[in-house]
DNA sequence: GCCGTTTTCGGCCCGACTGTTTTCAGTCG
């Protein structure tokens, strides 16, 4: 996301909790608008402080009003009306709304008859035992307020969890339940099935006709740390790692409509649902039915569900509200890709470079066992000076790779190399070695802190190089832990359609780079992508299976992805950049 | 504050769980 984006993205949300404060009242509109324009600027790749108020109003969930606070941020570097009420409210309150089973109504309470205006205040008070002669609060609320705070201390409520951590989670939770008689069917849903590339806390669903063995043995799993809350269909629990995991039971005839309902997003959930108000129908967790007589119209798939609404049924990846409900209203949903598409892989290392794990001829076997069409092998070049290999190895390697290609005659083999685009843009060896490998990455692996323009030059340039294919890990950010190379996206995805350059889908979970919003925007100004493993090892050949999400939540049609292409049609595409500089 | 194949005004998703209430309010997702 553009810095602009970032800080208008901070001030907004700020300006929604201060007036959740200010209206006691998490509904208020306002506050909704106000969330709404926080998601719509974050969803968007372009850089807000390019764009006139007039051209704000026009991106969905900016009116007037958030539009002209953002210019107003852009121009002066301030938002009078956040001013205002950061004024009017002590900012501890914004803290004590962070407290888990503290909304609006009691933090306004406890500021207005107790002055408590911080974290501090509220220790003390329940310390003395103050809290429960509250109207509405009793012994128990000041208890569970206390471990709140406590456990507010221990873990951060406000960090969501990077994907790479909570889908192997996820998936062990998932398997875990699995195994029970009483589950029919399992699946975890929420932002992690939309597959964002963090996640605030982790839903899972099972479908059956006992709960009551399931939410136990949910309860008992190793990885609880403590039970939040417990009914007889829903379960909230704490990891040992800080993560908050959601379960609920729903009977196989709702199956459907609940993953639909979990799966969210939030606003696309709420699409659905003014399309069903609109024909006179309902649609919550158990089903789609008949306002007036309680009919069930649909529930038992989510096919079922998104058929009665006239829609096509969309891919959890795409659950954004970003459009996808008027485009599956139009028919026009793209044929996202999906991993069997994939015939080749791209960027690949094996122990050549410092940092691969595997063999050469460990990764092409396992390359051919996956049944792959081509398969790149690029170690790091020279420049990286830990992992990379010197141009004496790199012909041995060639030497070597093409023995193997004589063994594997159904796996087209491409040498190559991923390069290091220099603070300058430079790349390593020089040119006439480079239009000598049949496959070049290049990618960022330093120079992480320069001004935007530096870095769009610096990429620019190297898409420019005519032995460059592709652009590996476009910002090189790690998710949730380092936020990767600040970039003037319009200009790199002009550069690579004017050249023919790609720009790759790097499929380790904790890069998914480039980012989706990135991807989206890319595929519509008509830049070709490459989805690749970065693998540094056979096993991570598997990671397809990521890189094709992350480009579905892209909007990507397998046309759009040179690696679904057959060898033939993707060599004479691969090749064409390089031959226009050597005639 | 935003939005429009019924709308430029009048709507804006809905149910589980908890704790405090004898019927419901607040919080959460």
């Amino acid at each position: 996301m553009p810095r602009a984006n970032d800080e208008v993205a901070r001030a907004l949300n700020e300006l929604a909790v201060l007036t959740e404060i200010e209206e006691a009242n998490p509904q208020a509109f306002r506050v909704r608008a106000y969330q709404n324009g926080v998601r719509a600027v974050s969803g968007l790749s372009r850089d807000v402080s390019t764009m006139s108020a007039a051209e704000l109003q026009q991106v969905k969930g900016i009116g007037k009003a958030i539009a002209s606070k953002i210019r107003e941020q852009v121009d002066t570097g301030r938002m009078g009306k956040l001013e205002e009420l950061r004024q009017k409210y002590d900012p501890g309150l914004l803290d004590l709304l962070k407290v888990p089973g503290l909304g609006a109504k009691t933090v306004q309470l406890l500021n207005d008859v107790l002055g408590i205006k911080d974290l501090d205040g509220l220790r003390s008070a329940i310390d003395e035992g103050r809290l429960r002669d509250l109207p509405g609060l009793g012994e128990k609320t000041e208890r569970n307020l206390k471990k709140a705070l406590e456990r507010l201390r221990e873990t951060s409520h406000e960090n969501r969890m990077p994907i790479a951590r909570a889908l192997p989670l996820a998936e062990e939770i998932v398997a875990t339940l699995d195994l029970l008689p009483a589950v029919q069917q399992v699946e975890y849903t929420g932002s992690l099935r939309r597959f964002r590339d963090t996640i605030g806390d982790l839903d899972v669903l099972v479908a059956s006709d006992d709960p009551e063995p399931v939410m136990a043995a949910f309860a008992e799993l190793g990885l609880v740390r403590e039970v939040i809350a417990q009914g007889p269909t829903r379960a909230s629990v704490l990891t040992w790692d800080g993560l908050q995991v959601d379960l609920r039971v729903v009977e196989p005839a709702h199956i459907g409509a609940a993953l639909v309902y979990f799966t969210g997003s939030k606003a696309h959930n709420i699409q659905l649902r003014e399309r069903a108000i609109k024909r006179g129908w309902t649609l919550n967790e158990y089903a789609l039915s008949d306002a007036e007589t309680g009919a069930v119209i649909a529930g038992a798939t989510e096919h079922e569900v998104y058929d009665a609404l006239d829609l096509a049924w969309v891919a959890p990846e795409m659950r954004e509200d970003a459009g996808e409900v008027q485009a599956a209203a139009a028919g026009e949903l793209p044929d996202l890709v999906t991993v069997e598409d994939l015939r080749g892989d791209l960027h690949d290392h094996s122990d050549w470079s410092g940092d691969g794990r595997s063999s050469l001829d460990e990764m092409v076997a396992a390359a051919a066992e996956r049944g792959l069409s081509y398969l790149a092998i690029t170690d790091h070049a020279e420049n990286l000076r830990i992992n990379g290999v010197d141009r004496a190895g790199m012909l041995r390697q060639r030497k070597e790779l093409a023995q193997l290609q004589e063994r594997h005659p159904d796996l087209r083999l491409l040498h190559g190399a991923e390069l290091n685009v220099g603070r300058d843009g430079s790349l390593d060896y020089d040119e006439q070695f480079l239009l000598g490998f049949h496959w070049c990455v290049a990618s960022v692996h330093s120079h992480f802190r320069l001004e935007p323009d530096e870095q769009t030059e610096r990429v620019v340039a190297a898409i420019r190089h005519p032995a460059v294919n592709v652009i590996g890990h476009l910002t090189g950010r790690r998710i949730g832990k380092r936020p990767g190379i600040e970039l003037d996206v319009e200009a790199i995805f002009d550069a690579c359609v004017e050249t023919g350059t790609a720009l790759e889908i790097n499929c380790n979970l904790d890069r998914l780079d480039a980012a989706a919003e990135v991807v989206r925007d890319g595929a519509a100004r008509g830049v070709t992508f490459v989805v690749s493993t970065d693998a540094h090892h056979t096993q991570e050949l598997d990671y397809h299976r990521h890189g094709v999400r992350q480009a579905r939540r892209g909007g990507l049609d397998k046309a759009q992805i040179a690696n679904t292409w057959d060898t033939d049609r993707f060599l004479e595409w691969a090749g064409a950049k390089r031959s226009e500089v050597r005639t």
